[in-house]
DNA sequence: GCTTCATGTAAAAGAAACTTTACATGGAAA
DNA sequence: TTTCCATGTAAAGTTTCTTTTACATGAAGC
């Protein structure tokens, strides 16, 4: 799976510690979706679609 | 997180079996999701989405 | 009655996601 | 130049998701 959180994170502002606060997940799983290390649970990727105001889709995509 | 796959599989007149067989995953899998013991991965969530023609909010709700 | 099919669930094992701690690098700024 | 901040990554450990195998139940049909 892809993502654009480092786009939409940098669009917003935010540094990777700022938006792991919002998410309440540690900076270090922040840093290894926005790497592609491993894609986010389904439960934190709403969170992200959420505090990022788009939906999953608009995150996200296969 | 709540989810309707329950319903929206009935409807498509689909088995437990045949949307396990849809979604490449095993019939156990998708029992454990109906009923709530744990939320599918994202991927799985996408794919999920995409065999029931909706997006993912329209299938999953925090 | 027997058989078949759909569903629910359990145990054990493996894979994936996430945490904490820790260290390294590079840029900005004083 | 040294201090600060953001980022990248690693190792070890826990939790969550998924598999395989297996067994139980109930409904429907013969």
């Amino acid at each position: 799976m892809k993502n654009s959180l480092k786009t939409l994170r940098a669009e917003r502002g935010w540094s990777q510690a700022d938006l792991a606060g919002l998410l309440k997940v540690s900076r270090q799983t922040v840093n290894a979706i926005e790497n592609g290390r491993y894609d986010p649970s389904l439960p934190l990727a709403f969170t992200i679609a959420r505090v990022m105001q788009l939906r999953i889709e608009e995150v996200f995509e296969e």
